[in-house]
DNA sequence: TAAATAACATAACAACTGTTATGATAAAAT
DNA sequence: ATTTTATCATAACAGTTGTTATGTTATTTA
């Protein structure tokens, strides 16, 4: 209860830090000053740095992964994988942060074993989950059906953290309506060829 | 000469430990010792830390862009920009090492304006040299002359991003002539229409 | 040949790092 | 009421960091 809340105080305070200073320069010390306490706060609730950061980490992803599930829930067809997709992206500047520190995250993997299985699970999940929507399209004989659906779940997911990464080094690379356009636009290349058709936008 | 070439050696150097400890953690004595030398030479090469940094970047940046230059000359038309995309994918292993020293810096400038500065200049830069080349495409009405040139500059970018990053994270997430086939059906969506294998409503 | 500079090595510097131990205080449990 | 536990503060620890100064040795240059 309060355990679990003052977990989460850290580490929302360990994400300020790594977005104003960057994920190398969040020192214990650092987090305790956003935090408005002392080291003693982080350490009594955190065996050490390493499994605060997994934590952080976890919290990103399971945020972003909410947010997918409370947008699919009573929504079905092309419209539910849209809209899961459009729930991660960051079409509002409020999406950024959680962006930010999941690009900090994907660097601070290289050269970290350990760090880069954690984040292959994860997209490893992802893949997963847009797999079964895919596969459900498919029953459902709404995308063709002799398509990869491992590969083409895994090139939505690129396109969303190419998108992702984008914004994040340039807030204004990508407005709402554009990523939303794209996104559409590669879904529609799924869908069986009786169907298909692209309204060009103008 | 010799110069300039200590020079890049030293950056090489670095390169090696980015991809083996960790961006955060090359520092610069780890630096002089893959180098097989003291820290002496690394300062002496380099006024200090940041100017290494965003020299090695640098350097990672021109090394794609002198393999897209590359692959362009003598090509002409959709295959000119295909192979000019097709140069900076990790097609085989031995793009990897590049593309880990690229997402490390990109995490790394999260909490860093003036690398998050860097970084958009390069992507700019690249978005113009696409943007160039899909300009041609449509002056050659190969492509649709109702599409948003920057837009989908930026899209290919980002697309090419996130297959990059996930080969970094699980290099088996996309195999050689996936990666071709998703970057040529992203391409084909911008034929113009009566050559094209998808109807475009307009 | 002499002087100047480039190319390194070594060492010391203060600042910062994660971790750990020790206390203090308040809440909960007995 | 007493003991235990949770919560936090403080401080010291050994190690690492970038930077700088001072050497030493080649290589150019004059």
């Amino acid at each position: 209860m309060s355990y679990s809340d003052r977990r989460l105080e850290v580490t929302e305070a360990a994400w300020r830090v790594i977005i104003r200073e960057g994920l190398d320069r969040t020192s214990m010390r650092a987090i305790a000053q956003e935090l408005g306490s002392s080291t003693g706060v982080v350490t009594h609730y955190f065996r050490d740095k390493d499994e605060l950061m997994l934590f952080a980490l976890e919290r990103v992803f399971e945020n972003l992964f909410e947010d997918m599930k409370t947008s699919a829930t009573g929504r079905h067809g092309i419209e539910r994988l849209e809209q899961m997709i459009f729930a991660v992206l960051p079409l509002e500047a409020s999406g950024v942060p959680g962006w930010k520190v999941w690009v900090a995250f994907l660097g601070y993997a290289i050269g970290r074993e350990k760090l880069v299985r954690e984040h292959q699970k994860r997209y490893e999940f992802l893949c997963q989950i847009i797999c079964q929507e895919l596969a459900d399209l498919q029953a459902a004989k709404l995308i063709r059906d002799d398509i990869d659906l491992t590969l083409e779940a895994n090139a939505l997911i690129a396109l969303v953290d190419g998108i992702g990464t984008g914004v994040v080094i340039n807030p204004q690379q990508f407005k709402a309506d554009q990523q939303r356009y794209l996104v559409r636009r590669h879904i529609k290349s799924l869908l069986a060829t009786s169907n298909s058709s692209i309204s060009v936008k103008r």
